[in-house]
DNA sequence: CTAATCTCTCCAGTAACTGGAAGGTCAAGA
DNA sequence: TCTTGACCTTCCAGTTACTGGAGAGATTAG
């Protein structure tokens, strides 16, 4: 498998393929003579595997945690709870704040008339 | 006010205060004789305005285009009130996907026994 | 007078890619 | 067989919004 048909396998750019090889976090498992690389289903797998994981929010270096989880055989799933768990948490996090600033930004857009008077509440709120 | 004043007062790291004068968003009035950033509650009031739209998401770019408006005298709230609500929309949907993250990933850390056994829902999900 | 603190500029790095240039490879059609 | 076009390679640069640090000059307190 190519690395476009990777690509289109596990959902990602081709640049990203790429980029994910070049970090060290998921290699093409082989090259071809020219020099191609070279992805079989275990890789896409594993991109799959990234992909769905920096969807969730994990960072890169999460993702190579998780990953190193994921490939050890003895990984156990409290290690694997324990991250998930964390990331959940800031994702709750993420949300409070994210609710305060639409509630407080809902409220200007509401009070500003909107018409071609120059007093606007969200530039007096601002500044 | 030198420039560590000036961040205070506005509530930025000093980094950032001067980071902003190089890109050309809040440039510091005049400089002392020795060459230090000299500012003023004018240029202090734009600092504050830069850090609270940065609080509302609002990208430098789009702080720009706020600042104009705020600086232009024709400013019309009809233009702040679009621009507002355009940020309103975007944070609308960035919380209804991450509400989404969120559930999935709730479910997964709740169907994860979290012992020390291999088999893991999480990365069955993510794999 | 000296030591500490502040300020300056410039350079480099961060995260996670993305875009593009220059050039090699491969498969299909005329 | 040649050529066209799609695909692949590496490498370099740029993105966003800063942040850190080096090296050097300025200012202030004691």
């Amino acid at each position: 498998m190519n690395i476009s048909a990777a690509s289109k396998a596990a959902g990602l750019p081709v640049k990203t393929v790429r980029y994910y090889a070049d970090i060290g976090l998921v290699q093409a498992p082989s090259r071809s003579d020219a020099g191609y690389r070279t992805y079989d289903d275990a890789s896409v797998r594993k991109l799959v595997f990234i992909r769905r994981s920096r969807e969730f929010g994990f960072t890169i270096e999460e993702c190579r945690e998780l990953l190193g989880l994921y490939q050890d055989q003895d990984r156990t799933s409290a290690e694997v709870k324990r991250i998930a768990s964390k990331r959940l948490e800031e994702i709750e996090e993420k949300q409070r704040e994210l609710q305060s600033l639409h509630d407080e930004l809902a409220h200007l857009v509401t009070s500003c008339r909107g018409d071609h008077r120059p007093d606007c509440p969200i530039i007096d709120y601002l500044g």
